[in-house]
RNA sequence: CGGGGUGUGGCGCAGUUUGGUUAGCGCGUUUGACUGGGGGUCAAAAGGUCGGAGGUUCGAAUCCUCUCACCCCGACCA
């Protein structure tokens, strides 16, 4: 990062720019792209010869993907280093038993490429580290004056994922950047706080240095586990993840993660409203999704109420039971639930909810006043009786507490069995997942707005959890013994690659980013072997190297037009031409990846400091 | 895992329904010539046993059985 020194020092960053020819390298790039790739990435980084698949979800890195990944490393670690973390490397093949003692072998379940060694000695290949680095912590971290800490490290990890897909975006084994920090408290310069913000700080500086159009948005800690938690999501349509933005505050969010602002009761309160009919009991055989329901009785959606059962644990658990209520077409959120219950809560197993009562697949909310021991939380969209823009009574359907029953113009007042405005058991609340459309958390009057996003990052702040469940404590300055509290913070390396391509190409080809590309400039020779071409381009190599960029020269025997379509494939920022025309007149054409025609002439004397400015150096 | 689909030279495909000579085409590759500023032209050449195994048949890329691999859509994640 450094641009003090520009001599060549050992003991600096300042390098000398790579050359290399284009025929001394392997760059296969082909005119079309293989039937299996969809999306714009696969397909490019596949033609320009960057990576090339070897089986589901695995790729070969070649050259040029090789240089842009190192390229995304080196910022990572710059960054990393600047931000006080320590670089190491941890095994990829590693003991089960490690996740024994998480609990998390289980959890990964199918997920994790796992199997026995020659003794029977049961391994997998690392999908995370946490269990690793915290059985090396614990053998090496032994003081208070030793935090805080920051360890990270650049690995291939290995995820059997059901469905790999997307080339890069989804591997099953991938190049990721795992950082884990270490504290005594949360507050404080030492803190986790402290150490999660300098992270954000760090992964805000990482991607705006890969030239990457981005948000930081609020996420759900998931089951990393931990309290909180921010994802960073490359701004790309063809993206697989949802994200909600308030346009007014810039509040970003998850869709799992997202608040929805307030959502006043409406005029005759909540759940107030005439019946639209008699209760209506049907018949709805085999019809346990709200779906079918909904095929089978055409009804539409938004008339359901879906009902999902839950299960409490931990000591102040409120009730054993928390049924969860919100309208047909909208999802209910565990996280909001678990936090207005205030203890830990897992979807009811189906067996024992069958056998305390509650016909799964058919729960009414009735069945508050059935079941022993039920808080039901209703989602405001769904606690209401009136349809106050149709100035009519709602129309609900919802189950019967039966098999194979629903029931048709249910009615809160009437069909409950309980009055739901003086029930201690049941409360309004918001539990369900936002959705476009819905009221700002941050600014009255605004609408969240949806966008579509690549997860490149995402940093936890973890807590004790592996500490606690894997013993890691150590004494404080006041001889107290105290677990450690880490947070961890990812990086897909490969997916940032492809993220990259995905949000910069065109028709023609990849748009890298100058502080991505595998090489900043390419020199086109038109005629190869042609003396004074082969001899302009050597020596502007030679000055461009100087001044540490990094130069391909496309010295093949090939005809012009295959050398300009690869030039905007590969996707290099400059492109330098050399042929005679130019060359008569002591100049060179000079061509930014973006710029329309075929560039400008500039003097020969001119070259390296327009190809440094085209390059924003 | 559920649903849909595909496997034929390095890449993209045709041929399979209705079995029948040496399995075709485009791109790419090699050699030569002509060319030379946006994937050029001509000529010649190399390269596949049709994903694999078994079966039916005088005869199988084509029909049957089993199997493997890969892709797309759904629930999870860097």
């Amino acid at each position: 990062m450094s641009q003090q020194s520009t001599q060549h020092s050992p003991i600096t960053n300042t390098r000398r720019g790579d050359v290399q020819g284009w025929s001394q390298t392997l760059i296969p790039t082909a005119r079309e792209a293989p039937s299996d790739a969809e999306l714009p990435s696969h397909k490019l980084l596949v033609r320009g010869g960057f990576i090339r698949r070897v089986t589901a979800g695995v790729y070969d890195y070649l050259p040029l993907g090789w240089r842009v990944l190192r390229k995304i490393s080196q910022i990572v670690r710059e960054e990393m280093n600047a931000a006080g973390g320590s670089e190491l490397l941890l095994p990829a093949l590693c003991p089960t038993e490690l996740l024994k003692e998480t609990g998390r072998a289980e959890m990964y379940g199918d997920l994790l490429f796992r199997f026995e060694d020659r003794h029977g000695r049961d391994s997998y290949l690392g999908p995370t580290h946490e269990e690793v680095i915290v059985e090396m912590a614990r053998g090496s971290i032994t003081s208070y004056k030793q935090l805080p800490l920051n360890l990270y490290q650049i690995q291939t990890k290995y995820r059997d994922e059901f469905r790999p897909r997307a080339g890069l975006l989804r591997g099953r084994e991938f190049i990721m950047k795992d950082a884990y920090s270490f504290h005594l408290s949360m507050d404080g310069a030492a803190g986790l706080d402290a150490g999660y913000d300098a992270m954000y700080q760090a992964y805000t500086r990482i991607f705006t240095r890969c030239g990457l159009d981005f948000s930081a948005v609020e996420a759900e800690a998931g089951p990393i586990g931990g309290s909180a938690s921010h994802e960073f999501m490359v701004n790309c349509e063809s993206g697989e993840d949802t994200i909600l933005v308030c346009p007014e505050t810039g509040y970003a969010a998850n869709v799992e993660k997202c608040e929805i602002g307030e959502r006043p009761a409406p005029a005759g309160g909540w759940f107030a409203g005439e019946p639209s009919g008699d209760l209506d009991r049907v018949h709805t055989p085999d019809c346990p999704g709200i779906a079918d329901v909904c095929k089978l009785l055409k009804v539409k959606t938004p008339h359901m109420l879906k009902t999902v059962v839950f299960q409490t644990s931990g000591e102040n658990a409120p009730a054993k039971w928390v049924v969860a209520v919100v309208r047909g077409d909208q999802d209910v959120n565990e996280g909001k639930v678990r936090d207005e219950v205030g203890c830990a809560i897992a979807l009811a197993d189906a067996e024992q909810a069958k056998a305390a009562g509650f016909a799964i697949g058919y729960v009414s909310p009735a069945v508050v006043s059935k079941v022993e021991s039920v808080l039901m939380l209703v989602d405001p969209d769904a606690a209401t009786g009136m349809d106050v823009a149709k100035g009519k009574p709602r129309f609900w359907v919802t189950g019967s507490d039966e098999m194979d029953h629903h029931v048709k113009h249910f009615n809160w007042l009437r069909d409950l069995g309980t009055d739901p405005l003086s029930s201690d058991k049941i409360r309004v609340a918001s539990v369900r997942n936002a959705a476009e459309g819905d009221p700002s958390p941050r600014a009255p009057g605004a609408t969240l707005q949806a966008r579509r996003g690549i997860e490149v990052g995402h940093i936890f702040k973890l807590g004790c959890k592996y500490s606690d469940a894997m013993g890691f404590a150590i004494m404080d300055a006041e001889q107290q013994r105290q677990s450690v509290i880490m947070g961890c913070y990812g990086i897909g390396v490969s997916r940032t690659l492809a993220a990259c391509v995905e949000m910069s190409h065109d028709e023609d080809g990849i748009i890298w980013p100058a502080a991505l590309a595998p090489y900043h400039v390419l020199i086109t020779v038109m005629k190869a072997g042609d003396q004074r071409q082969a001899e302009v381009a050597r020596q502007l190599a030679d000055e461009l190297s100087e001044r540490g960029v990094d130069v391909l020269i496309d010295d093949r025997d090939e005809r012009p037009g295959v050398k300009f379509k690869d030039a905007d494939l590969i996707g290099l920022p400059v492109r330098v031409t050399l042929g005679d025309k130019a060359l008569d007149q002591d100049s060179v054409e000079l061509k930014g990846r973006r710029d329309p025609g075929k560039g400008s002439l500039v003097p020969r004397g001119e070259a390296i400091s327009r190809c440094l400015e085209l390059l924003g150096v």
